[in-house]
DNA sequence: CACGAAACTTGCGCGCGCGCAAGTTTGCGT
DNA sequence: ACGCAAACTTGCGCGCGCGCAAGTTTCGTG
């Protein structure tokens, strides 16, 4: 049952968050104040922070939504029936499958923009919570389970890195769907979740 | 060969660090603004920032001083001789053995207030890079090794959380001396470790 | 030694992040 | 239906982070 006050909750951090991405790729995301943000939404520029902790974090949320929580769901559901490093990889890799379509220009703006990068790269951290509990359902001690939620986002976050990167220097380019980047990053993991699982 | 110029930027540098940790020790963290760090070191504002990127940064800085980097030289000195795994583990669990003394009354400060926790438990992060340096070294691939370096300072981060965190939830307490923890926290991390170097 | 390039410092100004206290809205028990 | 408590919004003010451009110091080279 979801009372009126979460509706509006949620209206309006989705208000904010488009208003947020169609402004920076309408004006360029260095000429959006927040409170231009704050005005396309309706809500004050104070409410904007009691939603979005930076300025940048409103434009990423509008393309990665709630990523992080859907990545528990689904490692959940797969869970009973596979083992646990399957599970995350496959879960994970799935939900990084690219979306296309209108976020297209939405990414490149991102990787353009070192600030909206930055942020980019930061989201995964929150995945270590919703990790480490799942993880905990499958193994007994809890501090493994923490250790390896918190290697895990890390393996996610390099690969993000990765992708983000146009190479540009002088060595091999990664390439390759993000998907892709994302099951060879969290590949040499397998063998600490495979003995915690033992 | 060390210059003036690098010299005098070392001085300063621990001119701020040094003025910032005394002065949040006598007057409170949250009473001291970076305008007085700036003053009792003789620099402007202004030349703070291009120093520590926030107020927090320069009081962590001065009791955890250069240890990433310590640590990273560290891990090279043991490698010839030992498996990597070890030679990360023990090389870590040293550099974090209590200085004791002068830093006790400095890290409660740190554990008690939040932006000082928050800003002490980002300080692995600079782990990474010459971790992953070092990594590469002895490993093939480059790409695994970031993720490996990643991963441990991660955990790094977790057993700095724990040892941080008085407890006082209704679960076990971790208590121990933080080298242990550190040991404790990196022990999941063992298998992925080994079949990196194999 | 002289001098030009490079590194570093500094004042300025803008926008952001957030604590606080007052006002407004929603939810819940009676 | 009423009213109170909890949740949420908002204006205000302070300090921070940083880009920029001008001034100053250090370094290498002829």
């Amino acid at each position: 049952m979801t009372g009126l006050r979460e509706r509006k909750k949620e209206a309006t951090r989705v208000a904010l968050r488009e208003a947020a991405l169609r402004l920076a790729l309408e004006h360029g995301p260095a000429n959006v104040r927040v409170d231009d943000i704050a005005e396309a939404a309706g809500v004050s520029p104070r409410t904007y922070n009691n939603y979005f902790s930076s300025r940048e974090e409103a434009i990423v949320a509008a393309v990665t939504a709630d990523r992080e929580s859907r990545i528990a769901a689904a490692v959940t559901e797969r869970l009973p029936e596979t083992r646990l490093a399957a599970a995350i990889i496959d879960a994970i890799a799935e939900q990084y499958t690219d979306p296309g379509e209108q976020s297209r220009d939405a990414l490149l703006l991102i990787t353009t923009n070192p600030g909206l990068r930055t942020a980019f790269l930061d989201a995964p951290a929150a995945l270590e919570d919703p990790l480490e509990e799942v993880i905990a359902t499958r193994i007994g001690d809890p501090q493994t389970a923490r250790v390896l939620a918190a290697s895990v986002a890390a393996a996610v976050r390099v690969a993000l890195e990765q992708w983000t990167q146009p190479a540009g220097n002088g060595l091999v380019v990664v390439s390759g769907s993000l998907p892709e980047l994302v099951r060879r990053m969290l590949e040499p993991l397998v063998p600490a979740l495979d003995a915690a699982e033992a």
